[in-house]
DNA sequence: AAGGTAGTTCGATAAATGTCGTACAATGGG
DNA sequence: CCCATTGTACGACATTTATCGAACTACCTT
């Protein structure tokens, strides 16, 4: 079991940069889309966002960096999950402020709009 | 009663605004004293920031334009409040959430601390 | 082993952000 | 009316950010 990526503790989630994260309106849809949906998501799974690939990467890594999301590989792929547990211990209520805003300004960018 | 500052009204508040506006370790601490303290504050009470007025100035323009604080004319002063009450009815939850986090982060820049 | 699929890394670039200093504007008191 | 006090506006600058495309790596399938 090696570490892929680093993955803060929840100890060390830092409130500036999980806010920060959670502030771009596509990042914000990653995580509305990982609370909505049961099962992880492959990074391959946010093609409607209409960024590339490259762009991606860049904007989980905001999220993984900030402690909001984990990634582990699973075969090619990298399934992505919400860190619900640490964000709810570290902030309490925080993120669920955050996904009840958050469809106001996610509607344009859903999937199921697409 | 001259309009000084667009403020939004509260149903123009936008989740990733407000979101990036908190982000920042001092306009998080300028919304933690705001909370505390019953009294609206004046743009002065935070020279124990450590940063030029004119920086201030664009710190309290990032809050107000996010719909996070309210400024009016006093005098040669200008007094600022916590838009409550907006936040709370536009984004359940979530200014309370920030603020249960804040004192982790705002701790090294607390006025009572200088 | 060859190839394909899934993501990452890297460099470039344009835009936004935080900061400062100086100059300016508005207000109220002598 | 002058001026001290408050805060704003503006220009400069360094840093960070979001974005892309091209090249690369890791892993599975055949």
């Amino acid at each position: 079991m090696e570490i892929e990526h680093e993955h803060p503790d929840r100890e060390e989630l830092e409130l500036a940069p999980v806010l920060h994260a959670f502030s771009d309106p596509l990042r914000l849809e990653v995580v509305r889309a990982l609370a909505a949906g049961a099962e992880p998501l492959r990074c391959g799974a946010f093609e409607y966002l209409g960024i590339v690939k490259s762009t991606r990467t860049h904007h989980f890594r905001v999220l993984r960096e900030a402690g909001i999301i984990r990634q582990e590989r699973k075969g090619t792929a990298k399934l992505m999950t919400l860190r619900r547990d640490d964000l709810d211990a570290r902030f309490p209520g925080l993120l669920d402020a955050v996904l009840a805003g958050a469809p106001h300004d996610a509607a344009a960018l859903s999937p199921a709009t697409a």
